[in-house]
DNA sequence: ATCAAAACAGCAAAAACTTGCAAAAAATCC
DNA sequence: GGATTTTTTGCAAGTTTTTGCTGTTTTGAT
């Protein structure tokens, strides 16, 4: 293997990635650590990736930097999808809806975890067909053309037949009383088949998003059993969600 | 054999496979690694490929461009996916598989040409997404991990339950006598449904791999109405498939 | 403060590269 | 055609690069 390979592997998978670990890459290159440490320390040298202890990162990660509000953002998905990741375990069965934060999960699942993931978001499906570990099956049906979500009786009737270990719901507006709500009917249906698909629901909201409410109500907060924010669990931010039997994290 | 030839296989080579060993080079040429060497060092002075340890690359390697410097069959790509888009009927129902050349005619298709389209392809459904008068329906099922293809009885059912005017099948070997073959024993499954559920079939080749077999074979040239290429039509290098029923374009 | 993991520095073996050179092949000239 | 020049090719010796391993130091988390 020519070390321009290797090394443009490693760029592809800290862009794929956001970040890596150099363990992950050494076994996944099948050359020693100290090889891929010598390249990491190269391409950091080529301003190409940022190098950290233990791995590396593409720029902009973690940057809470002021100026760019979408970076911002970014970091507190990345949060999220951190917390998400470790509340997975291996060989799990699992339902994954669209959005960005769920592509920050997709993008945060190791590279040699095995998984099987369903989902009618073609975002996730792509993101996910990167790690070799994670099978994928895409829920076909009509596909909305801004979201890339796939929508419609076939994807529902695929869930119904579906029974899987747990269900993450990425995108979503949340509120205590009118619970989890969305602004497009056709999604909401996918949604609730999902849940209903599932023996347990995690939904993952950024804080910004909490206190907010939509047109259509996809289920009740009673329904859902894991609420994932940026925040610390025992922020009081949170307070209005901790009557429900939810575990907050 | 001529230093020239030497050197044309070895830009070839290049542009194939975007990188290439020098002692690959050295044994497919039958000659010294040395010799090799000094033809990729003119190679390289001259600009046509970059020499790194051990071989060399294309220009754009390390740009994760994803898309192929491989401009000499892209042309050929875009000239069938011209042919291929001509022949569609605004409104139509069709089915596409996938493959670069498929998403070439994806790409081709006019932003205001009203169609329905079913594919199984993760790379064609994103592609026709871009085009608003276009409904996407993708066939869910199980995704290969390189190809991003849908495999598996999903697919094939969902295929039995349907009938469109057109499908359009993008890669494959075709060959008079063996037929469309290829060497994915589950995507022949799925190109035998998609044939089944049409009306027409028309299938896309660029002339190299015209006359080439595979392992499986997914149909007879009888079953196919037109046959796309970039040749003109009276070529003689077609002569091997005028027999069959076929309108050739 | 402690401890395990990660980074570093130095070293040695293997692979790749360079240079110089001579034989072989091709081109040129008479 | 034959001699001569030029180019090309393969080989050998010496140099550089790459890589994995050693032991040591640094780092980060508890």
């Amino acid at each position: 293997m020519l070390k321009e390979e290797r090394q443009k592997f490693i760029l592809d998978q800290v862009h794929l990635h956001h970040r890596v670990l150099l363990n992950d890459l050494a076994e996944a290159l099948e050359v020693s650590i100290d090889t891929v440490r010598r390249d990491v320390k190269e391409l950091d040298k080529e301003k190409k990736l940022k190098k950290v202890h233990g791995g590396a990162t593409s720029f902009g990660f973690m940057n809470f930097s002021k100026e760019d509000g979408n970076t911002y953002l970014l970091s507190k998905k990345i949060k999220i999808a951190e917390k998400t990741v470790s509340l997975l375990s291996e060989g799990q069965v699992i339902l994954m809806s669209g959005g960005t934060t769920n592509l920050e999960v997709a993008k945060m699942i190791p590279r040699k975890f095995p998984l099987t993931v369903f989902t009618p978001s073609l975002h996730i499906a792509v993101q996910l067909l990167e790690l070799p570990e994670v099978e994928v099956f895409f829920l076909g049906g009509k596909l909305q053309h801004e979201s890339k979500f796939a929508i419609g009786g076939t994807v529902v009737n695929a869930l119904n037949r579906l029974k899987v270990d747990l269900c993450i719901l990425g995108t979503g507006y949340l509120d205590a009383e009118a619970g989890l709500t969305e602004f497009d009917w056709e999604v909401i249906q996918v949604k609730q088949a999902m849940i209903q698909a599932a023996k347990r629901t995690i939904i993952l909201s950024v804080s910004d998003k909490l206190h907010s409410v939509q047109k259509y109500r996809t289920c009740s907060l009673t329904e859902v059993d894991t609420l994932v924010t940026e925040l610390d669990p025992m922020d009081t931010k949170l307070d209005a969600f901790r009557p429900f039997h939810l575990k907050i994290v």
